[in-house]
DNA sequence: TCTGGGGTCCTGCGGCTG
DNA sequence: TCTGCAGCCGCAGGACCC
């Protein structure tokens, strides 16, 4: 489906296997090779394949174990995060050199809405092939870009020219697009929704387009009826949101192995705690609220959340809210935990939170504390501070407590 | 087959408040 | 003072996405 871009101003540009194509482009002796990117350990899933490695049925999210078997010849790469982000930000500017209107989707696709670049540049058709050959040129990686009136659209394009391609879906054929796509191509759609579809026995987009609206939020609630209905339309009037801001911030993990030994899941909840602060302190913000994540060996998640009397973006504040939240789950002593994760939630900018931050005074000193370490962290490296509990062979510090190797003042 | 880690959004329930 | 109600908020869990 090419040709007339008229009235196509939204692009969705998504870069091919991302994390599989920069290791690519790093090591070329790994060019046509089944490269699979994901954790090296025995738990853990596929972040990134190559396509080569696709066509062996290896696929992201699928569990490393079950791609070593379907692909034992593939080679197996750790995945590098800061290198990604360093791509991805040079990408988001090859972007913005487009146009200011860039809504960031995740590392490796991003909304364009091109309509104020149309006559610096030429047509949406015309800025998406400048687009993918900047891209080639200057990372050395493929993308593939979806051209379409709305973002919905764009982005199932995109999916659908993939690898290395370029689709225009014209605003008077969005319908003869959509229509013939299975249900699970629709946002939202995963394997629940998809399975109460089925049940209704609407297996393309066209049936939920001819099911009445009542029906679907009869059986998928009103919200996501209603969504689902509209998007089988072809109505997506959501606008590119440049310079979103994140609404929760956190950090989980998954054990090696499953733990049951309450003093080393506090030691995580203190780890993950620090990884949770920093990341507040590093986005200029402070969370009203903490969530636990606890997932047991059988697979079951309980969460626990508190709101604080006042939102921080100190550590020790919500390693403190953490542990009374992993106590109050009432867990069996005995319980085998496979994850823990913290989050902050009920984000606000730190400025703003700063007239009330002022009143906890013990607050500011772990702050001031805290805000030393990341400057030193920041010049020598992530760890040459750390808390005494998670310093190997801190026997005695971890069985008092996670104390702090740095002292606030005043503390 | 055995399920990561980062998120967002929605729903339902219960408590509080005016 | 008590009751019913609506609206809001906190909380827990589920589904989904990349």
């Amino acid at each position: 489906m090419a040709g007339d871009d008229t009235g196509c101003h939204i692009l969705h540009a998504d870069m091919d296997a991302f994390y599989a194509s920069v290791e690519i482009r790093d090591r070329p002796e790994l060019a046509g090779l089944p490269v699979i990117v994901g954790a090296t350990g025995s738990r853990g899933v596929v972040l990134s394949a190559s396509y080569e490695a696709r066509v062996l049925g290896v696929r992201s999210a699928m569990p490393i174990t079950r791609a070593r078997r379907l692909c034992p010849q593939g080679i197996y790469v750790a995945p590098r995060h800061a290198v990604y982000a360093a791509v991805s930000a040079e990408v988001m500017a090859v972007f913005r050199s487009i146009t200011p209107e860039v809504e960031p989707l995740s590392l490796d696709e991003a909304f364009l809405d091109v309509s104020g670049s149309i006559r610096r540049l030429g047509s949406p058709a015309r800025i998406a092939g400048q687009i993918r050959a900047a891209i080639a040129d200057q990372q050395g990686i493929t993308c593939s870009v979806g051209v379409a009136n709305c973002k919905f659209v764009a982005k199932l394009a995109s999916a659908r020219c993939k690898p290395d391609g370029l689709l225009i879906v014209p605003a008077d054929r969005v319908l003869d697009f959509l229509h013939p796509l299975p249900v699970a191509a629709l946002w939202g759609v995963g394997e629940q929704t998809g399975q109460v579809l089925a049940r209704l026995g609407l297996r393309t987009v066209a049936d939920i387009a001819h099911t009445p609206v009542a029906v679907l939020q009869r059986e998928l609630g009103q919200a996501a009826g209603g969504h689902l209905s509209a998007l089988a339309w072809g109505r997506d009037e959501r606008p590119v949101i440049p310079g979103a801001v994140d609404k929760s911030i956190g950090a989980e993990e998954t054990f090696p192995v499953d733990v049951d030994d309450p003093e080393v899941i506090r030691r995580e909840l203190l780890r993950l705690s620090g990884r949770t602060a920093r990341g507040l302190r590093a986005g200029g913000s402070v969370a009203r609220t903490v969530v636990v994540k606890l997932r047991l060996a059988n697979f079951t998640t309980i969460t626990r959340s508190r709101t604080l009397p006042e939102p921080t973006d100190v550590a020790r504040k919500i390693y403190d809210t953490a542990c009374a939240l992993y106590a109050a789950a009432g867990l069996d002593s005995r319980a085998r935990l496979r994850l823990v994760g913290v989050r902050a939630t009920g984000l606000l900018p730190a400025s703003r939170a700063a007239t009330q931050l002022a009143f906890g005074e013990r607050q500011v000193s772990w702050r001031d504390a805290e805000q030393a370490v990341d400057r030193i962290a920041g010049r020598f490296g992530q760890d040459m501070v750390r808390p005494a509990a998670l310093v190997k062979g801190a026997g005695q510090a971890a069985e008092h407590g996670p104390a702090g190797t740095i002292r606030p003042p005043g503390a």
